[in-house]
DNA sequence: GTCAGCAAAATTGTTGACAATAACTGCCAC
DNA sequence: GTGGCAGTTATTGTCAACAATTTTGCTGAC
């Protein structure tokens, strides 16, 4: 049935979706309802959500969802940009032949996504071309904070891919990455990765002004 | 009574004062009983601690010690030079007049310390320094990041601190940091810190073969 | 109308018992 | 002796019930 891992992937998820809004509080017995699950099962799902830094829990005032401003997330953007930066040029270090066909391909990929307007497509294989760097890049340390900044972002992410003219901006900035990378150009990889993560956190604050100045839409 | 952040924290200093040994198992009775908690007390405590990287859960196989190699160290020490460096930089960038003088007194503390041959306290200070510019610097993401992989990593920087002739290196890099961050420069700061945190990684290394010179003393 | 105080409801925190699973031990065949 | 098998023990995983706490809604006085 619905085990531990089970129950958490699931939670995560449909945090992640947007199932549950921000600041809404999870109480436990309707979780466990929802999902079939006894209390305790849910009660550690969210013992490890909080640990993910997804939700956040009171002592005695249970679960909420725990909501990313921008301002925050702007601060672990600075961090996946530092952390990140170190991941591109370690990748250009340990790449294998293979890998660099690899990468050609997906920046193939990513080229093809954007001519053709995919923007979804584009923003998978751009996570893809990340995933695939912190490989590359073998430092598990690393990869395993920045999935964990990940999961706290997610939400806006999803913004940022559907910003006009964004892949436009980002789609030369990866594939620059990617020939420092090939060209096993350790400074250049990590320092291009650094001024691509750069220009995404000056769209995040940009997307923010414009809600500010539109606070119909917000 | 001991409540839950209670037994959190308890096992937290216990693991890391070394009252459990790497890859020692923690059985949930036992800890029931020396810490006079209920298991499910403790059973959440230990869900927190795998959360914090000190222990790992294996599925109905219970906890263990989580053991951190030199290698592993070295990681994280690769991130925290990273995030750090982005601290002391935007140290530079906020500190205030009170917090300038605060710093010079600290500096002052730890030639003190050096001087005097009291390595615990300069390990202290050390300590101190590090945090204060988290303070300074005011970015919650990086500081709970930092925070985090300190906790993994308190091991391996208690045998530093004990290096012979490894204060007289890095004394003058906290000095020059401390310079750097006063005289508002962003630039020399955050490059002045990854420099520091550099030759701590030198140091982790060199220990290392030290030691597997020395199987003996292993 | 509003505020304090109090009672009721909702929710979380904890306990003990039981079920499921993994680790261990001793036995038996070869 | 050794390797595999079965029964036993140790340990974790789950559940249902209960206690403690917080939140909510009501009442009445000012």
């Amino acid at each position: 049935m619905s085990d531990l891992q089970d129950v958490h992937a699931q939670l995560r998820n449909a945090i992640l979706r947007g199932d549950f809004a921000p600041r809404q509080r999870l109480i436990e017995a309707e979780l466990a309802e929802r999902y079939g699950a006894g209390r305790f099962v849910i009660r550690n799902a969210l013992l490890q959500l909080a640990a993910d830094g997804l939700v956040e829990l009171q002592p005695n005032r249970g679960a909420r969802v725990r909501e990313i401003s921008v301002d925050e997330a702007v601060e672990i953007t600075e961090i996946r940009r530092a952390v990140e930066g170190l991941v591109a040029a370690r990748a250009a270090e340990q790449v294998t032949d293979a890998q660099i066909e690899e990468l050609h391909a997906l920046g193939e990929s990513m080229t093809l996504a954007v001519e053709q307007g995919e923007l979804l497509r584009y923003s998978d294989l751009n996570a893809t071309l990340h995933s695939q760097l912190r490989e590359i890049a073998g430092h598990a340390t690393a990869t395993r904070i920045i999935e964990q900044l990940n999961g706290q972002m997610v939400r806006h992410q999803f913004r940022l891919s559907l910003v006009p003219g964004r892949p436009s901006v980002s789609l030369p900035e990866h594939l620059a990455i990617i020939d420092a990378v090939c060209d096993r150009d350790s400074e250049r990889a990590g320092r291009l990765m650094g001024e691509h993560i750069g220009s995404v956190i000056v769209t995040l604050r940009t997307l923010d002004d414009q809600a500010r100045s539109m606070p119909q839409v917000r």
